[in-house]
DNA sequence: CGTGTAAGGAATTCTGACACG
DNA sequence: CGTGTAAGGAATTCTGACACG
């Protein structure tokens, strides 16, 4: 397993991830239900995350204290996450051109 | 947080443990018996074990299925983790003597 | 809208012990 | 020695709901 992974890997229990977040458990549930946060499930229905879940979560509730809406976060979290697939899909075009190599 | 705290970092319920390393509960807490294994613990006393801990688990479990006794790997550790030592100390002089850069 | 809380149930984890080989 | 298991209790997590502002 390599370094991307340890950050993925979802592991942690939500009462863990209050802990490192210093959110109550129900605002990571809210959250959850806002659909800015998407943990695993076990097959009993326990939630389990990752660093980077617990990296997520502490930007969106910085900006829930600045007032942002929950709405909001989830549109500016979307067009993120479209850029980032444009940039991936501009580099495959760019290896496909070129050849990819290393 | 570093790559390094993301391995180090105690996080894992005892469930996901062993959903990761394929042993059962019993065994890692027996483990950690013999002192092969040093779970943290939440103040109500749940243990919480880092991916570094996973790994480490899964070496001892294919030493004791070799037929190694938990009492040799243990001497074995304690050597490996001695050696390390030694290497960081004449590391350390070495900084000492030629002056630290970068 | 975002969050607290009490409610009841289900699932998890813990320890100490007995069993076997 | 290493591991399974049944036992009972304690702590965790889950959902749906009501409350407030």
């Amino acid at each position: 397993m390599n370094q991307e992974e340890y950050k993925k890997k979802k592991v942690m229990g939500i009462g863990v991830v209050s802990e490192l977040t210093e959110l109550t458990e129900r605002k990571i549930r809210y959250y959850e239900e806002r659909k800015l946060i998407l943990p695993r499930r076990t097959e009993k229905g326990t939630r389990l995350y990752s660093f980077e879940d617990v990296d997520l979560l502490i930007e969106v509730s910085k900006k829930v204290e600045k007032g942002v809406q929950t709405y909001e976060i989830k549109k500016e979290m979307k067009k993120e996450s479209n850029a980032d697939l444009r940039k991936k899909l501009l580099q495959g075009q760019i290896n496909a051109h070129f050849g990819i190599r290393k």
